[in-house]
DNA sequence: TTAGTATTTAGATAGTTATCTAATTATCTA
DNA sequence: TAGATAATTAGATAACTATCTAAATACTAA
């Protein structure tokens, strides 16, 4: 669960994630809505990957990023433990 | 929202949170859960102190740190909208 | 008011993270 | 199959973070 709050702790990464609530978008698309190059997208994509929020598909010439929605519960169950008496 | 998944970020303050679910607590007792020097835990609380996740109390020679419940609709609120379709 | 305890702040350093350019890998299409 | 496009990986660097020791501040109690 580390890795998935560490995850979240970059706005980049969240924006990111909250582009993906309407549709799953291809690296190229997501590239258009952040200023740094694609090898630091790239990066941050890894690090959502690595966390499980996202789910990655290749669709022929592009790879397609989409959300991990079935972690999400274990995630909220995580943060709710943090601060609930 | 930025400072607080920042705080968020960390496995010693995420602890320090779940350690505040039970009752408030000085920072001497708190120090005792962690292998780290005061003057680290002081940084770790400022950042939380900062996030706005916990709220003190000077009570004579100590200080008490508790859970500033009244956040965290707010942070669970923004953690729902990274998700929610 | 002085000695002791609690906590924070200052200043330094090592490790981590975000970012870049350049090179590489994967796929498509002409 | 060659050239173009999509995405990742390699290698470097600057900024940020966690940590330490030492010094400073705040309070208590003798």
């Amino acid at each position: 669960m580390d890795s998935v709050f560490k995850a979240l702790s970059d706005p980049h990464r969240r924006k990111i994630l909250t582009l993906l609530r309407k549709r799953d978008l291809s690296v190229t698309e997501i590239q258009k809505h952040f200023p740094f190059t694609g090898a630091t997208l790239s990066h941050h994509l890894d690090t959502l990957k690595r966390a499980n929020l996202v789910i990655t598909e290749r669709r022929g010439q592009f790879i397609f990023y989409s959300l991990n929605t079935s972690v999400f519960e274990d995630v909220l169950k995580s943060f709710y433990s943090l601060f609930s008496h």
